[in-house]
DNA sequence: CTGAATAAGGGAATCGATTCCACATTTGTG
DNA sequence: CACAAATGTGGAATCGATTCCCTTATTCAG
């Protein structure tokens, strides 16, 4: 492996040179500054990044930590990323949890010892745990999705935007409304958006039923299973369903399908995310589409500064949303 | 920041042990060894990778290329990598290409500097330019899609897959079938697949045209104005398309859809690639499936074997594929 | 009981950069 | 023209580990 050494040998300078000339630091004569950088050209020559970090302790990788690769939030999310850390020369490293709540604790700490810079983590629970190892973290951490006390984060209006779908549902003409959410310990998803839902419902003086509240874990199938035992378990029809996630409206969507009703007419289907997959089936789902990609970009932004040292307090950014209005209403 | 210095001197020893004991090597007393843990165990202590990898020239990561984050193929893929590399104590560094050839070499060269391990590419395209660069890397290369000369590669047989999706077409008692593909510079999904669909109608002495040969970029929408490019210039009416890909086959049928025609009836749609969507669409996508996430193994399983020094020369593992037959043909 | 093998542990070089400090040379100002 | 400031360059310490080599203590076979 050829080295700062061997470059400093062949252009006839110290190392110190070699150093400022490709730091863009210090003085150096325009005649060593092109010796340099011909013997640099020549050789081609890259500086070791493991002996820079040792000394800089900066290492322009940002770890990002995903409950799954490959949906299309986390997609949107890191694209928005790429592009705002890219331009700046910061690189990303991706991890992905598998929705394993203990990995995401487990990868905060695999990610320090990579000496990453700072860390992203799209969160979906606020245990006291998880917030414990942020808080005791040797980088900065940002957050996507969930609402945490003194960390700076971005997130998105989940109960406001579980009112507005209630809304348009009720207002077009359903009232036995049931509900598909995820375990409430993801505060955003799984509290939020259910408390928008029973709140509306609750102004409205519409009934509600345990049976028309069940939960998923975010699986297309696990919806399935959500819609087919509210159906089973309700005391009477329902006329329409609200899942907390498209996948998991997906799910309650086939289930209604295979048992030969009609969408929207028997049964209303709304979700949120605005998958790909919803733009497609038929009727098309009604959904709510979250700017992602523009999370992405905001919580790399909020990074930056804060590497810059720019706010040492916590920073909040809600994001907007917009209600995809299709034909599954 | 805590380092073995501080280590050795709390423990009473010097650093020599510490490391022993961290790493398992040389002689340590079991009195030593204990002293060593306590102490680490107080302090958290955790070795600095920095310094460890300037040593070792070692890290312990492997870089990965994708063309895309966020499409099913990259997810299984990817799953099934860190299904092996994680329980050797690997991680993975993730970057995206976004479909952009040209920094599939740049991410090439930026990892090497990252000085990662190793390097897995899922490769778009086999240009004597990223072959060179394969070539020169200083680390080893395991590419997935492509199959490249003295490269290990995991690939799929593309061209019998479309062999076989284009025979059950016919066997179905379609004749006037199109095709939606790629650019040739991807051998196997421009070129392979269509070479499959070209013989084999060839094969039945079936009428083909220029115009049912159209070309899109892997997205929706392309494949919408594929198809629509395709019925446009058409001399007849088709009865079938055959697209290198689910979701170029989704923008096909879209447009399809559009015109008020009716699939298989009208027109029959099939696909590559077992997407998601192509399971909920009416009439559901018949397509292929990959073994993405054994192609994720077997590359990950490929590379630490080069790693260990055990295979110098290139090496090609062939995936198997199977045909989801659904309704649309 | 002696000499070799084994066990235990430390000193110091090394990996490849950055950076402080000291020194030399050139330039500028009154 | 003298002296301060600006410019240019290198020596050497440093970052935090690993590892080669050497010394010392212990064990054991003959």
């Amino acid at each position: 492996m050829i080295t700062i050494n061997d470059i400093a040998k062949q252009a006839g300078v110290s190392r110190t040179t070699v150093s400022r000339v490709i730091n863009n630091t210090g003085y150096v004569s325009e005649k060593a500054r092109k010796r340099v950088m011909d013997v640099i050209g020549e050789t081609g020559y890259v500086p070791s990044q493991h002996a820079k970090s040792l000394r800089t302790k900066k290492t322009k990788i940002i770890g990002v930590i995903l409950p799954k690769i490959s949906t299309d939030t986390s997609s949107r999310t890191v694209n928005g990323m790429t592009e705002v850390f890219e331009a700046v020369g910061y690189q990303i490293l991706l991890t992905s949890t598998n929705l394993d709540k203990q990995k995401e604790i487990e990868h905060l700490k695999l990610l320090q010892n990579r000496q990453v810079d700072g860390i992203i983590l799209i969160a979906t629970n606020t245990s006291q745990e998880l917030l414990d190892e942020i808080k005791v973290s040797k980088v900065p951490v940002v957050v996507i999705g969930q609402e945490m006390a003194d960390v700076p984060s971005v997130i998105f209006d989940d109960y406001a935007a579980a009112r507005q779908m209630t809304q348009l549902m009720i207002k077009k003409g359903h009232r036995r409304i049931g509900y598909i959410g995820v375990d409430e310990e993801d505060r955003s998803v799984g509290m939020l958006r259910k408390q928008g839902y029973v709140d509306v419902m609750a102004e409205h003086g519409l009934h509600m039923e345990d049976a028309w509240m069940q939960n998923g874990d975010f699986s297309i199938d696990s919806g399935y299973e959500a819609m087919k035992r509210m159906m089973l378990a309700s005391s009477g029809d329902l006329d329409g369903v609200f899942a907390a996630t498209d996948r998991m409206a997906l799910g309650a969507w086939k289930y209604i399908k295979g048992q030969g009703l009609v969408i929207p007419d028997d049964i209303a289907v709304a979700g949120i995310g605005s998958s790909e997959t919803s733009r497609f089936i038929e009727p098309a789902l009604t959904t709510i589409e979250y700017e992602h990609a523009q999370a992405g970009v905001e919580s790399a932004r909020i990074m930056l500064q804060v590497l810059q040292g720019e706010k040492e307090i916590s920073d909040k950014k809600v994001l907007d949303f917009n209600l995809v209005e299709r034909d599954s209403i």
